[in-house]
DNA sequence: ACCGTCCCTGCAATCGGTTGCGCACTGGGA
DNA sequence: TCCCAGTGCGCAACCGATTGCAGGGACGGT
């Protein structure tokens, strides 16, 4: 049994394959890699001595000589949520599916550790590098490691520092601003005016989408106060807390920054005896899996997270192999109507309880 | 500005820093990992040029020779839900707490898949391997690289070989059976005696659940038909369809393999008018955030997501520091009671909506 | 002035593949 | 019979670090 194996004969390397193959390392590697120099004959007992010694080549050997990993590395705040994992499991298959390792580096959403996590990667010489949100600037990052050969997927719009307009390479978008506007159409459409925002502070994406916020309110003519539900300048909303401030002061309609928030404000309320959407509608921002779970379900801003970390992973490869930076991309988003904003009037029709 | 750096002159090595500093590579390999052999002063002169020129040692290279490379290969289902990722994520946090990179491998419940990244991990060659639930035997998976420097995180016993005990080393599991034994006491003590569990087929893991839920009601003297609710041989319930099963054919109360089917079922229960807890009480498994946040609050065997990644991380680093296989841990699972099993009776005293 | 110790460094081998270049052998044409 | 092109392989350098071993220099003892 190969449990309590005696031999623990080393691990067997290209001289070994080779030797018994009655050949040259040299011979022995370009039969593996079907050079079209050698012979069949010699090819074929090549690759059996290869499969009778169980050969497994070294990656780093093989990455020393030929300076090219095929490693990439995904850098990204944090695997726990469904909302990145979901990105980081796309991207992970689109990767292997190209023939590329992933290195997962999670940041945190801390600018020290996510230096950190790109040095890493240097060290590894990964062939190219996803950043995925994050608190540095696009250009930081780019300090740090080979412009090219990076590739940045915003979701939500963070890192873009302050001359970063949406023709810039490299990058991958999604629509939020038009997201935002969809909501917010939506919302004075079922007869919402008094409209609030709440989400957390310190993260650029979060600004970004109470601006959104703001330029679509005033489209529509209504004025809208930033501070309503005021937020720590860094670090995450506590729900409870949060949501006795929104039961105090009731806007008819909270735009939530994202869906965990949504979902976590939505469970809080209820504590307090406010009723979704019958005395507040509730929007959320990303598309989770849960969104649809959740009772009331959740009218949300649905993000192609799995187009996302699929395009990444192909985008960047493609740079790579073409030595080409990838183009930019904003990918759509798409509103869905859920219960949590069903409005007064259609709430008999629409009812939740038949099919 | 860095970003058009005419000069993309060749990576710095070794080399370069030690000729900066004016001695050999040998030194300036030694200065920077502060071996006692080399002065002060040229050790500082060492790490100035390092810092100065902005090196990066080069992992392939270091690996190559030191036959180490610090990089753990973690071998898990699927990083897109919420159950796996916390797993990853603070596997991956420990890990490179420790010195450790993390290469993910998604194994997608499927048997070539899983074979595939134990080779990449192998060519890889990755210092341990720690293998998250999966479909293969143990056995198995150690006949694919080292036994030791492996560890396996069962958080549901699936893999088990047929002859796996408890006792065997390098598994990390959990309590499953007496989470289990908790719900059955807690569904009984709150007065329901027609129970039922749901979950999908093909999993080993759910296999245990059901079997643990039969010896449970068996216990209290309870029958149990296994096959109320025929789930697929291999592959996922879809919630709708299993719903419709379960309304025509009602339980008092409903186990299910995991939160991500309670919640789901729980939803699709709620289109047919079925009432969670009034109609039926709804029990899940794993205590995902979302498991907290559901309306009705989803009554749930904690597991110590947290607690499984961290320590199969730094149980791992032990074992490859030590030499020594690490020990089989069982880790304690807690029954969270929630309003989803809410006794009929202790609905007016525990009514959702007031403070 | 000579020799033995320490210290501090450098030489060179090594890890395990990849790859440029050239050699040996075969066969056909003159 | 001799030459030359073509085919199939092997030699050896190389990637960038780590590390065993030995050598050079300073210094103290006699």
């Amino acid at each position: 049994m190969a449990l309590d194996d005696p031999t623990p004969h080393r691990r067997v390397g290209l001289e070994d394959v080779a030797r018994m193959a009655g050949v040259s390392r040299s011979t022995a590697s370009r039969a593996l890699v079907d050079d079209p120099r050698i012979s069949e004959p010699t090819r074929d007992a090549v690759k059996a001595a290869a499969v009778e010694l169980r050969y497994v080549p070294n990656a780093a050997a093989r990455g020393l000589r030929a300076r090219r990993t095929r490693i990439l590395g995904l850098l990204i705040p944090d695997l726990s949520d469904p909302f990145h994992g979901q990105i980081a499991a796309s991207f992970e298959q689109e990767a292997l599916a190209g023939g590329y390792r992933v290195i997962v580096g999670t940041g945190m959403q801390d600018a020290t550790l996510e230096r950190d996590v790109l040095r890493v990667f240097t060290e590894q010489a990964v062939d190219g590098i996803a950043v995925v949100s994050g608190v540095m600037t696009i250009d930081e990052a780019r300090s740090h490691a080979r412009p090219d050969r990076m590739i940045f997927v915003l979701p939500d719009q963070r890192l873009m520092g302050p001359d970063t307009g949406l023709a810039k390479p490299s990058l991958i978008l999604t629509d939020d601003a038009s997201g935002v506007e969809a909501i917010v159409d939506h919302l004075v459409e079922t007869g919402r005016r008094d409209i609030a925002y709440v989400g957390s502070g310190g993260l650029v994406s979060s600004t970004v989408r109470r601006e959104a916020v703001e330029r679509a309110l005033k489209k529509h003519g209504i004025a809208h106060r930033t501070d309503r539900y005021p937020s720590p300048d860094d670090g995450w909303l506590t729900p409870a807390p949060t949501a006795a401030l929104i039961a105090a002061d009731l806007p008819e309609a909270l735009i939530c920054y994202d869906d965990m928030l949504a979902l976590a404000l939505m469970d809080a309320l209820r504590v307090l005896g406010v009723r979704v959407p019958d005395d507040v509608a509730v929007v959320g921002f990303d598309g989770i899996p849960f969104a649809e779970m959740s009772n009331p379900r959740l009218t949300t801003v649905v993000t192609p997270l799995t187009e996302l970390g699929r395009l990444a992973a192909s985008s960047l490869v493609d740079a790579i192999r073409s030595g080409q930076l990838p183009e930019a991309v904003v990918l759509p988003v798409e509103l869905a109507i859920r219960e949590s904003t069903r409005s007064r009037a259609s709430q008999a029709a629409g009812g939740a309880a038949h099919d």
